[in-house]
RNA sequence: GGGCGGAUAGCUCAAUGGGAGAGCUUCUGGUUUACACCCAGACGGUUGGGGGUUCGAAUCCCUCUCCGCCCA
């Protein structure tokens, strides 16, 4: 049954109060208010702004303004906080300031993070606005916490991606790309290159990273490709590049060797292997062989049986014939490849286009036959199937053994197939002449570094990933058949065919003095460029002071896809060329996916553009949310609604600031200020959570770091201590040293969020900061991030504030449980004196915030509800207002929690091994917790029973 | 074939051996103004299944199921 509706005055116990706030109001509402607001929204910058989903929400706050007319300050504060202004104004004067240049000369050590470069294909997408996110907030609460802070930004040239995207554009045209030339079309990239690099930067402009701008560097420019040139030349040198003919996989559609690691395997893939016959060259015989890929038997060159197969024991050094070309092959014994118990226990061996076969040709000195072009069509070694490309060859060749009479079977079967990473078409394996980097000798210091902790992984697992990549390292192939990307620094004669490799262009042959050499078309794998990122950008192989202030650096953040491919090879560029780890940490985050988990592509059409969200929810929020997500060791599952809360997140804060300014011309920092226990309480809360954050950030926790704060601001700034100042603000018998004391700490409060919450949300923190009284000039960026020795601990006040929450969150539970109107004025009979006592000095803060008046347990009421605070019983009457049934069946309710409270630590206690074995804080701490369930319970059950009897 | 990761509230995610939290959703009540993008309260869980170690397990070990990734 509910309440008779009973209109609770604002303060029962005194009107004074009442009519006081109104007064107090009247202070800060001048007369002349509806004047100067009306001015004020007219000028404010709100309306010039293009901002798609702010625009409603404008319209409607900028009404309601007009209608309710407050008065901020002597500066009025818009009503709603513009992200899209913010981020434009605060990125102009941060860069007309130059306050993210590092100053190799400046005070203060070094923390230098180096940008991952994005490719120049485009523009970026979640997963970078994840990882520059991540930097930014590393690098600005570094530069806020008086380090010497460097982030160089810049872009790769990315090769074959690149070259594939401006290819794919010069064919849209209707033109042949092999046609259009090497020169027209490198004029053309770099002029693809200048625009996406634009995009790109814009995009992190956007998203409000603190790069140092003035050492922007690109994988292609001059100083980067001065040490591109060293680094081929010194392992040239040193014997560690080396030309040779090799098996490489090679990319018909972009007629290019791959390193191993820019294949892709398509599993389980649905084929054939298809069976046919070589005939004995002598007498009479056939041995049988199965291959997935039967055109490359047309450079078969053995057959290979295992030595112990008493099968075909008898034809080991024997021939077969080929029956398309004049070869006769031999069949060789091989235990290491043939499994005498897969299909007939024979293989073909072509060791020109198989890596197995390889190094069984390699072991019995087979002769490698290469049977494709270039562009992936059948050379003359193919005889009458020269021209076809592989799958008309395959048909082709099928037919015509087919024909001979030795086809014998095929069956379905399962493989794998190999295609390009960028190109997707199926990768060939070839035999090629080709530059190789030898692995070996570099990857074994590049091991020991991440042994030895000279470079740790967060989250550490990725070191295993890091460690089987290195440990079964094989060569590296570094030329590419491309045109876009550095030109390989090496020269042939074409007189006497010397290869000479050099830093700079020949006058004349080092070996026969001829003036006619050409240098090597091909250019080098990108990420031989990248592998010297961290140095190549501050100016090596020169000294400079960059080096030898901000190198090694401090942090890498990357994606786990590029262990390999990345870091792992600058891992052993950087401690060959400088004898250092480019980086003391590697912090590996997540891929960004789709709400599916699905990793998000073009071709599945889930793509969520980073502009876009920028547009709607401000680059602030949308930071917010990638940090809140960043949980080490997890994928980003995106998720719109996150981003919302995010955005109303950074609302909240504004209208914290609002309300700071109510009555914001009152306050002044140099009047004399006292502190009350909400002051001391807020605080000291301040204290714990800056080191809450500090801790979070320090060990990469960045969404504890987000958890944290956002707790804090809204628990506990908002929810607690700007109610409570209320007390103060609008109180009439509290001094106006208490009242200064509390606009100090509201502003002071907000000034320490706003410097922990830079480095997340660094456009709505300078746009508060800038506002703020009482903070030295200048940018938040180059404020200094709060200490928790700032703040004073105070654990009496702690204890008094929590106790004090306690009480007003048993009533309201009263309240929302018991469908009690905020409106009805209730009173708090308190049944023990220390308690009272306690409570009374929060008087006013139980009125308001609670909605009770506490008295005294003096005589017991015959209709109460009932709240157990720390053990003590307290009393509401009720009589009138409240149905005691309802109050009966809400008794029990908590009872049965109680009960089993109580019944679960007693279990725990009773059992002597935990009291034995378990640590006494912890055993101490069981039995506190016991004590205070069962005083609890006592009441509660003598609670019940008065008002069971009160009822009959 | 080898390796790694994941499975926790309806949803998205936290919680590094001391009886599981947040946001969103849902439900109840509230606009006497910093904020309805809000406030107050509630509901919601055999932590994928099974076994083990331990006084005590979401957490460590084994095993099974399902999902994802890497390598060969």
């Amino acid at each position: 049954m509910r309440i008779s509706a009973m209109r609770r005055p604002r303060r029962p116990a005194s009107t004074s109060s009442s009519t006081r706030r109104r007064r107090t109001t009247h202070c800060v509402r001048p007369a002349t208010r509806r004047g100067r607001l009306s001015a004020s929204a007219v000028a404010a910058p709100l309306g010039a702004v293009s901002f798609p989903g702010w625009e409603r929400r404008r319209n409607r706050i900028h009404r309601a303004s007009f209608a309710k007319g407050r008065t901020m300050s002597a500066e009025e504060l818009p009503s709603a906080y513009d992200p899209a202004a913010a981020a434009e104004k605060w990125s102009v004067a941060w860069a007309k300031a130059g306050v993210f240049v590092a100053d190799p000369e400046a005070e203060g050590e070094p923390y230098s993070i180096v940008i991952p470069p994005p490719n120049v294909t485009g523009s970026l997408h979640m997963g970078h606005a994840l990882n520059n996110t991540l930097q930014d907030v590393l690098i600005r609460y570094k530069r806020m916490d008086g380090f010497n802070a460097l982030w160089v930004p810049g872009v790769d040239h990315a090769g074959i991606a690149t070259q594939w995207v401006v290819r794919r554009q010069i064919e849209a045209e209707g033109l042949d790309f092999r046609e259009y030339g090497r020169e027209k079309f490198l004029e053309r990239t770099w002029n693809w290159k200048g625009e996406s690099q634009a995009n790109i930067t814009n995009q992190l402009k956007r998203l409000g990273v603190s790069c140092d701008w003035s050492r922007e560097r690109f994988t292609l420019d001059d100083g980067l490709a001065r040490a591109v040139k060293e680094h081929f030349c010194k392992l040239y040198e040193d014997g560690l590049i080396y030309r040779g003919e090799r098996l490489i996989n090679w990319d018909c559609a972009d007629q290019t060797a791959l390193s191993d690691l820019e294949v892709e395997h398509d599993e389980n893939v649905k084929g054939e292997l298809w069976s046919f016959a070589y005939e004995l060259s002598e007498g009479e015989g056939e041995i049988v062989v199965a291959t997935t890929r039967p055109e490359t038997m047309l450079g078969d060159t053995a057959v290979a049986v295992h030595p112990d197969d008493e099968r075909y024991k008898h034809l080991i050094g024997k021939t077969v014939k080929h029956p398309f070309v004049d070869r006769e092959i031999p069949i060789v014994a091989d235990a290491i490849l043939v499994d005498p118990e897969f299909g007939t226990g024979c293989v073909k061996i072509t060791p020109a286009h198989d890596f197995n076969d390889f190094e069984v040709g390699k072991r019995h000195d087979l002769p490698m036959i290469n049977i494709l072009n270039r562009d992936g069509t059948i050379n003359g070694q193919g005889g009458q199937f020269e021209g076809m490309d592989v799958p008309t060859a395959r048909k082709a060749v099928k037919a015509a053994i087919e024909e001979l009479g030795l086809f014998r079977g095929s069956k379905e079967h399962l493989m794998n197939i190999g295609r390009s990473q960028r190109s997707k078409a199926i990768v060939e394996p070839m035999l090629s002449t080709q530059w190789f980097v030898s692995m070996k000798p570099l990857a074994t210091p590049a091991l020991a570094a991440v042994e030895l902790g000279a470079t740790e992984f967060v989250p550490k697992q990725w070191e295993n990933t890091y460690y089987a990549w290195l440990r079964d390292i094989r060569d590296w192939c570094i030329s590419r058949q491309l045109w876009w990307g550095h030109r390989i620094p090496a020269y042939y004669c074409d007189d006497c065919g010397k290869v000479m490799v050099l830093r700079d262009e020949p006058e004349a042959c080092t070996g026969c003095g001829s003036t006619n050499w050409h240098q090597d078309e091909d250019v080098l794998d990108t990420w031989f460029s990248s592998a010297l990122w961290p140095f190549s950008t501050m100016g090596w192989p020169d000294k400079t002071a960059d080096l030898a202030k901000y190198y090694p650096t401090s942090v890498l953040v990357t994606g786990f896809d590029i262990i390999f491919f990345w870091v792992a090879r600058m891992m052993f560029a950087g401690l060959y060329f400088t004898g250092q780890v480019p980086f003391k940490d590697v912090y590996i985050h997540a891929l960004v996916r789709d709400q599916n988990g699905e990793k998000m592509s073009k071709t599945k059409g889930n793509v969520v553009d980073p502009l876009t969200v920028i547009d709607s929810a401000g680059a602030d929020a949308f930071r917010f949310t990638l940090i809140a997500f960043a949980a080490q060791g997890r994928d980003v599952l995106w998720d719109p609604k996150r981003v919302e809360g995010y955005q109303r997140f950074t609302t909240k804060i504004w209208q914290a600031l609002r309300y700071c300014f109510l009555d914001g011309e009152a306050y002044d920092p140099n009047a004399p200020m006292e502190f009350g226990p909400y002051e001391h309480w807020i605080r000291a809360r301040t204290g714990a959570a800056v080191a809450r954050v500090r801790t979070a950030l320090d060990g990469y926790k960045f969404n504890e770091a987000a958890a944290e704060i956002y707790q804090f601001v809204w628990g506990e700034y908002c929810d607690w201590y700007l109610e409570l100042s209320k007390t103060t603000r609008y109180s009439d018998t509290l001094s106006e040293a208490r009242k200064n004391g509390t606009r100090h700490v509201l502003f002071e409060t907000m000034g320490v969020i706003v410097r922990l919450l830079h480095p997340m949300m660094p456009f709505l923190t300078e746009e508060i900061w800038s506002k703020l009284p009482g903070t030295p000039d200048g940018f938040v960026t180059t404020a200094p991030y709060p200490k928790e020795a700032d703040f004073p601990r105070d654990q009496a006040v702690l204890d008094e504030i929590a106790l004090l929450q306690q009480t007003i969150t048993e009533i309201r539970r009263i309240r929302g449980e018991m469908e009690l109107s905020p409106r009805v004025g209730l009173r708090l009979l308190v049944g023990d004196d220390a308690l009272l006592a306690k409570l009374q000095a929060h008087t006013q803060a139980l009125d308001d915030l609670a909605g009770v008046q506490v008295e005294a347990l003096t005589e017991r009421p015959a209709g109460v509800a009932t709240a157990v605070v720390r053990g003590v019983e307290c009393v509401i009457p009720l009589e009138g207002v409240v149905d005691f049934a309802e109050e009966l069946k809400r008794l029990d309710k908590v009872l049965a929690k109680s009960e089993k409270d109580v019944s679960q630590l007693e279990r725990r206690l009773s059992n002597p091994k935990f009291v034995e074995k378990a640590p006494e804080d912890v055993v101490a701490e069981v039995k506190e917790k016991l004590e205070l369930a069962k005083s609890r319970h006592e009441t509660l059950v003598a609670s019940r029973a008065r008002i069971a009897e009160a009822i009959q």
